[in-house]
DNA sequence: TACGAGTGTAAGTCATAACTTACCGTAAGT
DNA sequence: ACTTACGGTAAGTTATGACTTACACTCGTA
């Protein structure tokens, strides 16, 4: 069952709600990295953390640079941007409900 | 195994992950809805909208607040706020090294 | 007080996905 | 060419969590 498009901030949202992909992404982001340096890092298998690469890649959150043989994991700044488009569009109105809402609490109160 | 703290930012990550919990939530944003109402506008059962609206609310993203017999569950806007916040400090970061590594990219080119 | 509407919780099932080990390919150095 | 470092993929195991039905509780109303 699908309830909406916009895939890359929905696996977006997938992606980092894994803790050791967030893991991942945290320290990619502070500094490009291969997949063995982020391991040793980690209390999980190598393999285990190219397979998070992988779904992070598809993600949009991550890119991949070969770079002798070893290949740099690099943030991109689409997943993060989808995502932040994503919360905006519910930013403004949730803060609107929210406060209508304790509004309306108050004139109950004040009865 | 947990990485980090910030607890709040990390379980809405994860609530907004399954596609089911994502679409309560729209609808709740859309408008403030009870379990039942929500429950006949999906594809699944009226305890499971329960338990996801329990998630939704423990990573912060809604509130509950009885209403006679009902609960009416409402868009809490403190889950988006941290996860706002978590987003921008990664946002300019990802930008900027991403901005560096697309200029060394053409200086390789046009060596 | 009895009853119906609305909902949370318990218990069990089943699909998914996170993890492991084993294996294979590719790139750089001797 | 051989070897070593690095990393993706396959296959299998296991834990997690999304879902169901059954049950119990609360609130308003007749």
């Amino acid at each position: 069952m699908t309830y909406t498009r916009n895939t890359l901030a929905i696996d977006s949202f997938a992606a980092l709600g894994d803790p050791t992909r967030r893991a991942i992404f945290e320290r990619v982001a502070m500094k490009p990295a291969s997949v063995g340096y982020l391991a040793k890092g980690l209390p999980v298998s190598r393999p285990a953390v190219s397979q998070h690469l992988r779904v992070l890649k598809e993600a949009g959150l991550v890119t991949e640079s070969p770079e002798g043989a070893r290949r740099i994991y690099r943030i991109d700044p689409r997943g993060i941007a989808a995502m932040r488009a994503w919360l905006d569009s519910h930013w403004a109105f949730a803060l609107d409900a929210f406060k209508e809402f304790a509004d309306k609490q108050d004139e109950e109160k004040s009865k």
